[in-house]
DNA sequence: CGGGACCTTGAAACACCTCAAATATGGTGG
DNA sequence: CCACCATATTTGAGGTGTTTCAAGGTCCCG
C-alpha cells in the first residue's frame, strides 16, 4: 500500500490513516486496482456510483461539464487523494487521467459497510470529506475574488505545496494550459499571458510550458493569496 | 422544533430526519438557543469552532474575508440549515444575520458525542456535508464560467427553490446588492444591471429593489444552469 | 524530418469595473 | 403620519482586464 509519497510537506490525509491491522487487511480484501493511460476516465459525470477511488500513482483530473460544452475542472489530483464523494446515486463530475495513472478501486456498497464496523475508518473518510469542502471553498473565493495572475499563482502554490522540499521549486505541469483554464475560470490565452507576465516580472522561469521553476515564492504565495 | 418550513419544493434535509423520540429528547436536551439582530455575527472566522447550529428562522449569510478586504459570501443560509461545519478547530468562514434570526446552538463538543451513540444522527450530518458540497461545487461552476446576468439567474433560482409554491414566483431579496455581487464575484453595478437587463427582457419584475417576481420562470432557470 | 497538437503573441472587441452623479428606499423623530 | 436624512440602488461615461479572433511558433511523436 502507497498512498503516502515521500517527503510531502504536510502529513497528507488518507483513509488508511490510524487503521489497526484487522482493518487494512480487511481493507484490502475488498480493494481492486485499475490503471489508466492519460485521457482515459474512470468514470463520467452521471453515471452510477459504484465505486470509490483512492489514487496510487499518477495525476488525475475532476471535471464538471454543462450540455453546452461549458467546463469547469474541480480539481487536480494528486497520490493519496480519495475519488468519488458524492451526494446522490450518480457521480456529478467527470475523472479522468492526466498521467500514467493507477488507482484503488473499493466498491462503494463493501465500504459503505465496513466502515459500520471500523469508526476510525468512518471518520477518516469525514475528515476528508471536510478537506475537500475546505480545498472547494478556497477555489470559490480564488474564482470570485482574485485576478488572472492571481489565479495562477494560487494553482502554482496549490502544485507547489504538493512538492517535498523548500528548496526545490521545480514544478511539472502535466495538464494543459486548456485544463489550467477551466480550472481557473480563464482561457488559455488570458493563462499563457499570466506566465508571460509572471515571467517577465522575474517571479518564475518557464523551461518548457511544462515545466517551470518559482524564483520568488514569497511574492507568488503573496499573490496567491491575495494578501 | 421547527426547522422545515411548510410547502417547501425539495424535502429539507436537516439533522432531526429520522431520529427516534429518544434521540430527540437528547438532542433537545442540550441544544440552546440564540437570538440574532441583523449585522448581528453568530461566530467569526479564526475564533475557536465551539459550537455548531440549526437555523430556526430568519436568515444568515457565510462570508469569508482576505486581510486586504475582499469578501467572498459563500452562502445565504435559510432555516433548517445547518452551519458549523468545519475541518479545523476554527471556523474559517464568518456568519452573520440579514434578519432577525433565531438559531438552536448545540455545543460541538456534546454533539459529537452524542453522533457516537446516534448512528442516524451521525448520518444525517454526513449527507448534510456532501448538501453543502454540492452546493459548493456548483458555485465554484458559476464563478467559473457563468457571464454576469447568468450568476443572478443563478442566485434567482436557488432561492426561488425555497419557496413554497410553484406558481409564486415573488422573491424577497434581503440580503443588499453588495451582499449579492459578493456572493457572485461582481460588483453591485452590474449586479444593478443585470437586475435592469432581465427586468427590460420580461423575464422579472422588480417591485422594489428588494422585492422582485419572476415572469418567466423557464428562461431564468435556462440562464441559471447555462445549458 | 514531417505533421498535428499545443502554446504564445498581437490586435480588436467586449464584458465588467471604476468613478461619479442622480434617484430611490427605508427608518426615525418631530 | 409625514418630512427628512442617511443609506442603498440605479444609471451614465469612461477605463481596464479578459476574451475573441487570427497568426505564428514550439514541442513532441511517429
Amino acid at each position: 500500500m502507497v498512498t503516502q509519497p515521500p517527503h510531502i510537506r504536510q502529513p497528507l490525509l488518507t483513509i488508511y490513516n490510524g487503521l489497526d491491522a484487522v482493518a487494512v487487511t480487511t481493507l484490502e480484501s475488498i480493494t481492486g486496482q485499475r490503471t489508466l493511460t492519460p485521457g482515459e476516465y474512470l468514470f463520467l459525470q452521471h453515471t452510477p456510483a459504484k465505486s470509490v477511488y483512492v489514487l496510487e500513482a499518477g495525476m488525475l483530473m475532476m471535471e464538471r461539464s454543462s450540455s453546452t460544452g461549458r467546463r469547469q475542472v474541480m480539481a487536480f489530483m494528486h497520490p493519496g487523494n480519495y475519488i468519488g464523494i458524492t451526494h446522490n446515486e450518480h457521480y456529478d463530475f467527470t475523472v479522468s487521467a492526466l498521467a500514467k495513472s493507477t488507482v484503488y478501486e473499493i466498491p462503494l456498497k463493501a465500504f459503505v459497510k465496513l466502515q459500520d464496523d471500523v469508526p476510525q475508518l468512518k471518520e477518516n473518510v469525514r475528515r476528508i470529506g471536510g478537506n475537500i469542502l475546505a480545498h472547494t471553498l478556497d477555489q470559490v473565493f480564488a474564482l470570485g475574488q482574485k485576478k488572472a495572475h492571481e489565479r495562477v499563482c494560487f494553482l502554482l502554490k496549490q502544485l507547489s505545496d504538493r512538492l517535498p522540499s523548500e528548496r526545490c521549486h521545480s514544478i511539472e505541469l502535466i495538464m494543459t494550459r486548456q485544463d489550467i483554464a477551466d480550472y481557473l475560470g480563464l482561457t488559455i490565452e488570458t493563462v499563457s499571458r499570466a506566465f508571460s507576465k509572471l515571467k517577465r516580472e522575474g517571479l518564475i522561469d518557464v523551461y518548457s510550458a511544462h515545466t517551470i521553476e518559482i524564483r520568488d515564492m514569497a511574492t507568488i504565495e503573496e499573490l496567491a493569496l491575495a494578501d
